[in-house]
Order: C-alpha cells, then sequence, then structure tokens
RNA sequence: GGCCCCAUGGUCAAGUGGUUAAGACAUCGCCCUUUCACGGCGGUAACCCGGGUUCGAGCCCCGGUGGGGUCACCA
C-alpha cells in the first residue's frame, strides 16, 4: 500500500526509533464510552505561567460544556517549544483556574496527592505533550509513508531570501509548491544531506494550489467557505518536535476530543488543521472557534485582543488581588458567552448556574470588549446570592492571601479573622428583605466599605452635612449620646432622633423641610447623616441603627464622643 | 499587503423581509426613603457608507469603509 521509495524515505527518516504503530496507539487509547451528546473537551494552553481573563474564559467556556453534556474537560500541557517553557508555570494555571472554581476532569496535574500537582490522572495520558514525542513521531511517519511529507534541508537565510523574492514579486510568502527545492529531492541526495548532519525540518507537501476554496464547518459560525491549505507547513521541528497544527490533530484525535473549542485567532488555521485529519484518514472533531476578549486600548484608541504583555491588569492575578469572587467572575462569564444568560437570570433569581445550558448558537461572533463596570454591576448580584458567611468567609481568606502586599491594607486579616461571626453580621446589614441592599462588589471595595467597623481603620473622611449649622454638630451629637440607648427599639430610637432635630431646628421630616425650608436649619436627615459621619467616619453607609446594634453601647459612645474631639 | 472573520446606542446585545428597533451596564433626571443604598419611573443615545433585489430592507446580494485575526521550526 505505500510506494517503495516512501517505504525507504520514512526508514531513512526515523531510522532507529522503535516506534509502535498507529494501530497500536489506537488499541491502547480506546474510543471513550460516551454515549449521545457527552462532549469531551480540553484546555491546552502553552505553559508560560501568565493567565488573563481570556484564557479563563475560553476555560470556561470548555468547561462548562463538558460538564452540561455530562462529559469531560481534560487539560492538556501543550509545552512543544522547549524555549517558552517557564517554571511552575502548570501549577499557576492550575491554582488560578481554580481558584475562580475550575477545574479539570482529567489530564495534567489532576492526580494531585496533598499539595504535590505533578501527577497526571486519566486514561488518555500522557498529558504534557513533550512527553509525547514518539506518538507524534509515528503519525509524522504515516505522513511520510503516505508521500505527504518530505524533509526540508532550507535554512532560515534560505528561507528569508525565498520570502524577500515572493514579497517582491507580489507573491504568497511561505514555503509551499514550488519553493522548496527539498520537496522534490532524491532519496539519495536526501540520504547525502542527512549523512553530513544537516539539520531539517518536515514539511506537509500540501497538495492544494493557491486560490481553491473548500466547505468547512465552525460551530459557532456554521458553513464556512475556506480556503484550501496549500502550504508546507511544518509538522516535526528541527528538534523532532511536532508544531502546534501536528501536535494537536494527533492528541485531539487519540484524546478523543469531540469538540475543539478554542480563540477566534485559530480559525485561520483551520484548513491546516482539516487538511492533516484528511491526509491521516482520520475524523476530525468538531471545530468551534470563540470570539476572543478585547479591551480599549488607550494609545491607538481601538479595541484589540488582550495581550499578556501590554495588559498586566487583565491578568487573573488582579482579579484574584482586587477579589472579585469566583461566583461574580462566573456570572460575568456567562453574560458575555450566552447572550440569552441575562434573561435567564432575570426569571431565576436564585437558581444554580449548572442550570443553565449554553450553546454554540447563542454564542458572540465578533470581538467582546471587557466591560469592568458590568463585572462589578453583575458581581453584587452574585454575591446577594451568597450567605453572608461565605462572604465571610472569602473576605478573610482574600485579606490572608493579599494583604500583606499592599501596605494600606495591612493588618486587615487580623482584624477580620478576628470575629467572624461579627463580620457575617456587618455584612449582612440590610441584605435580607424584599429591597435588599446591593452593596458588595468584590472584597477591595468591600473592605472599604466595612472598614470603618474596626477602630483601627476608621477615619473621618467626608465633611459635615451642609445643613448643620455652625456649632450645632458638637450639641446635637451631646444630646444623642446623652439620651442614647442601645436596648432602644428601632422606632423608639428614631423617634429620639425626630425629636432631638426638632428641638434645635431642624424639620421632622424631609418634606416639611422642602415646603418651607426658610423655616427650619435642615431636617432630620441632616441629623441623622451627622450622626453617621460619627458613627462611621463618612456620609454613607447602611442602616445606623443595625450598625449601633453590632457595634454595642461602648463602641458607639466611644465614636462619637471621639468625634466630638 | 494577501487571506479569513466581523459590523445595531459609550459597552454587552435582542432582532432571521413589514417592529413606535427589546433588554442589561454606564450616564442624566424624578419618585420612594431618617441618611446612604436598594427599588420604581422616565430621559439622552444605535441599525458604518453606497449601490442593487423587493410593494417594502437593520435583516438578502454586490462594492466600499471600518474593526479584529492571521500570515514562525510560538502556541
Amino acid at each position: 500500500m505505500y510506494k517503495d521509495e516512501n517505504r525507504a524515505l520514512a526508514a531513512l527518516l526515523f531510522d532507529g526509533e522503535a516506534l509502535r504503530t498507529i494501530d497500536d496507539y489506537e488499541e491502547l487509547y480506546k474510543p471513550r464510552e460516551t454515549h449521545d451528546g457527552q462532549m469531551i473537551t480540553r484546555l491546552g494552553p502553552s505553559p508560560t505561567g501568565f493567565i488573563h481573563l481570556g484564557n479563563l474564559y475560553m476555560a470556561y467556556i470548555n468547561k462548562k460544556f463538558a460538564k452540561q453534556s455530562g462529559g469531560a474537560c481534560y487539560l492538556r500541557v501543550e509545552d512543544t517549544d522547549e524555549k517558552r517553557a517557564v517554571e511552575g508555570a502548570v501549577d499557576t494555571l492550575i491554582d488560578g483556574l481554580a481558584y475562580f472554581g475550575i477545574d479539570f476532569d482529567e489530564g495534567a496535574g489532576q492526580g494531585n496527592i496533598g499539595n504535590i500537582s505533578d501527577t497526571d490522572s486519566g486514561e488518555y495520558g500522557p498529558y504534557y505533550q513533550s512527553d509525547r514525542r514518539d506518538i507524534y513521531r509515528t503519525f509524522a511517519k504515516e505522513l511520510v509513508l503516505r508521500g505527504h511529507a518530505y524533509p526540508c534541508f532550507l535554512t532560515e537565510e534560505e528561507i528569508d531570501q525565498i520570502r524577500a523574492g515572493q514579497e517582491e514579486q507580489k507573491r504568497t510568502p511561505g514555503i509551499y509548491k514550488g519553493y522548496s527545492k527539498y520537496r522534490d529531492a532524491s532519496l539519495d541526495d536526501v540520504k547525502t544531506l542527512i549523512a553530513e548532519g544537516k539539520p531539517y525540518v518536515l514539511r506537509l507537501r500540501a497538495e492544494g494550489t493557491e486560490g481553491e476554496f473548500r466547505s468547512g464547518f465552525d460551530a459557532v459560525r456554521g458553513e464556512l467557505k475556506l480556503p484550501v491549505n496549500f502550504m508546507d507547513i511544518v509538522v516535526l521541528k528541527k528538534t523532532g518536535m511536532p508544531t502546534y497544527h501536528f501536535a494537536h490533530i494527533v492528541d485531539d484525535h487519540l484524546m478523543h476530543t469531540t469538540h475543539v473549542i478554542r480563540g477566534e485567532e485559530w480559525l485561520s488555521s483551520l484548513p491546516i488543521h482539516l487538511n492533516l485529519f484528511e491526509l491521516l484518514e482520520i475524523d476530525p472533531p468538531v471545530y468551534a472557534h470563540a470570539t476572543v476578549l478585547m479591551k480599549f486600548d488607550d494609545e491607538t484608541g481601538k479595541k484589540r485582543k488582550l495581550s499578556k504583555r501590554k495588559d498586566p491588569e487583565l491578568s487573573l492575578t488582579y482579579y484574584m488581588q482586587e477579589g472579585y469572587h469566583k461566583a461574580a467572575i462566573e456570572e460575568y462569564l456567562l453574560t458575555i458567552i450566552n447572550s440569552d444568560y441575562e434573561e435567564w437570570r432575570a426569571e431565576h433569581l436564585d437558581a444554580s448556574t449548572d442550570e443553565f445550558k449554553i450553546s454554540f448558537e447563542k454564542m458572540s461572533n465578533s470581538g467582546i470588549l471587557f466591560d469592568l463596570d458590568k463585572l462589578r454591576d453583575v458581581s453584587k448580584d452574585a454575591l446577594l446570592r451568597l450567605p453572608a458567611e461565605e462572604i465571610a468567609d472569602y473576605l478573610i481568606d482574600w485579606a490572608y492571601r493579599y494583604a500583606a502586599s499592599e501596605p494600606e491594607l495591612s493588618g486587615i486579616y487580623e482584624v477580620l479573622s478576628s470575629d467572624k461571626p461579627q463580620l457575617a453580621q456587618i455584612l449582612d446589614i440590610g441584605r435580607s428583605g424584599a429591597k435588599p441592599r446591593k452593596d458588595l462588589s468584590y472584597a477591595k471595595q468591600i473592605w472599604e466599605h466595612i472598614s470603618y467597623f474596626y477602630d483601627d481603620f476608621y477615619k473621618i473622611t467626608d465633611d459635615i452635612p451642609e445643613h448643620i449649622a455652625d456649632g450645632d454638630a458638637a450639641v446635637l451629637l451631646k444630646e444623642y449620646i446623652e439620651n442614647h440607648d442601645i436596648n432602644d427599639d428601632r422606632d423608639t430610637w428614631f423617634a429620639k432622633i425626630r425629636e432631638l432635630g426638632t428641638k434645635h431646628g431642624y424639620a421632622a421630616k424631609p418634606k416639611d423641610f422642602k415646603k418651607n425650608p426658610d423655616d427650619y436649619k435642615g431636617h432630620v436627615g441632616d441629623v441623622s447623616a451627622l450622626i453617621r459621619l460619627a458613627l462611621v467616619g463618612k456620609t454613607t453607609s447602611p442602616d445606623i441603627y443595625e450598625i449601633e446594634q453590632i457595634m454595642g453601647a461602648e463602641k458607639v459612645n466611644q465614636r462619637i464622643l471621639g468625634f466630638l474631639g
């Protein structure tokens, strides 16, 4: 079935390698026993040690599809480029994703024992591409046997020259039919070159011609008219390791991925991948190219793809430091992944996100600009769904992890963790009832929101309300504290404030003041604002009565007296 | 530059030949309220341009323009 010359070339190229056959691997990695609709997805990151929101977005989509279909999502580390490998990058990735609630069903680092995360789990490993060299070489050999690949000895300089020439003639740059003198080199020549120790890569002998088209399918975009692949792309690098193009088709086949869901930036290489599957006579998985997350570039005034170099503030660690809860991030991700999510959420206020099914059809197909305002807003709703105790735990954990890295936050872990039930109480103020407050968005903001409660962090940041006449502040507060009784119920407590205000010329109701502003200095709201200021140091805070109840009589006294100086 | 993808308010978006062109965020105003919030009501604000096809086009076709992506022995 193979031509003799191809056999001879394969024997020469893979001389001395004890490679298994493709059949061996097919036997080793049997199809998964999945039933209808179960999706096997994967995340294939290169371990560069940096994850940004866009990576999380892709990871979430893959995981979500697998989960909702009862399938599996695995982690495969694409480390075929030795030069780029970064120490500890895989752990960083796994930890970062785990922080936001994304774990994998199998794959790299999923066989954790204690804190050791370098053990894989799953039947389809190894899950590090660098450990799969022989597998790729077996498949590459098959390409040679079939006459679809050839060794190319072109040097970097020669390739540059070819490109320069092509640019001059306005031809498409690259190595393809007519440009590599090694495409049709004789076996003897190849033998000689190899004997001389000349380095070479293995290139695809592409049969397509520029200008031809083919069909393709993308789950997000539907039927696609694609150009055929005519490039003699590199299959095996000089080092003998595969390029991404080749590695992923082998892996996704052997690991039985049903859906390759990846970023839009891969769309233009889809023809190459489809071509590779065809030449190997393997059924390709379903491809889905999700749109990438963009950000507005202040320098150019345009939007562009997230960049790890330019956008450190979009790195996952940034969101971890700011303290965005995983539920908030998930909520935001879902709103941008599927356009009907927000509508669903509005109708299912308390439902778990597991009940919502995402679909390719509802996925956006144009670049999404990341919207921090939206994240923060969505976050408030997400946190409202969490019990206060959980937020307290989260806040303490956040403080433990990150407070040390920022001077102004130093010491907050100690105060927050000193009395967790109380912290939960503080966080819970005004959160129940028909119109719950939505004050809590992300840890850093929450801290600013509640820091007044802790003496070491109490500071006066706002001014005395403008309607409080000069000299009145001290008088009002003094009388307030003299008549204060922590055991008063809310109505009694407020009646006292009203009485206090009226006595000193402040309207009992804001409406009275509005109607006859000249008759009063201000209204009861101003008096309340003054008390709030003394109590918490600022003019915005949840209900004062509840704050006082948590603080207790002594602390209320202290604060007011302290404010008076 | 070649090729590919995309194009509805500032942002995310509904919309698949006939709509007063949804909704959410942001923004502004009003109301509610002891304050701050929450909430409610309302306002400003959009179909990239030009040609077709059609009785009729945001929607279909063509051409521009704009944005994005990609053109490595990186993924």
